[in-house]
DNA sequence: TAATATTACGCTATCCGTAAAGATG
DNA sequence: CATCTTTACGGATAGCGTAATATTA
């Protein structure tokens, strides 16, 4: 289960949207659906009501939004706290590049 | 990033072996080395200290630990929220439009 | 020498993007 | 009819396992 996924579901739970997630995200709509879907299916529970006009929150998929976005924010945490250690002061690796942790 | 880097960071600190925790979770012990490699490219942080008897903590490692076991944590809970609503088995709908399984 | 961790290499599976189809107001 | 979501398909990337190498008590 990456945490993408749930970068990706409070997007679309946020937007009410896929097509305005997937562009906020910078993927592709159909990208979006199958990381949707993706989550569904592992947690064997339906979190968005497709109509025609975007998507809504089911129970469960309101029931799962805090607890991902708490996720998201220990990872966030997690950055923080690691960070002091990774560069204390030398000379080590690239001078600036930073490649997305994804 | 996906979580059973944390998994795995959480069976290797446990264990304090990456041939026991590779193991203890079902994967080989290339495997575990590439994931726990992995962790620390994605955190730019050496979590362990390679000893030939096995691996130890960093300071880094200390303090991710805990912080990867609460993300662990809110994933369980995640999956004991959401299966109550996955299959109820109920007949009571509480006022919840549900679209006919496709 | 024995046990542990790491690196090399090939294969499989997963995931994304483009293109086409279905559904709804 | 316009917009949004979903499915199909092809290519690229990432991850695991087996095998081989290095290091240390």
């Amino acid at each position: 289960m990456d945490v993408q996924l749930f970068h990706t579901f409070d997007a679309v739970a946020t937007h009410g949207s896929v097509s305005k997630a997937a562009a906020a995200l910078g993927y592709s709509q159909p990208a979006v659906t199958h990381q949707v879907q993706r989550l569904e299916h592992l947690l064997r529970a339906r979190l968005f009501d497709r109509c025609a006009g975007g998507v809504t929150l089911t129970s469960a998929g309101e029931r799962l939004l805090p607890l991902a976005r708490t996720v998201l924010s220990v990872l966030g945490q997690m950055q923080a706290d690691i960070e002091p250690d990774a560069s204390p002061g030398k000379a080590g690796d690239s001078g600036g590049r930073r490649s997305p942790d994804r």
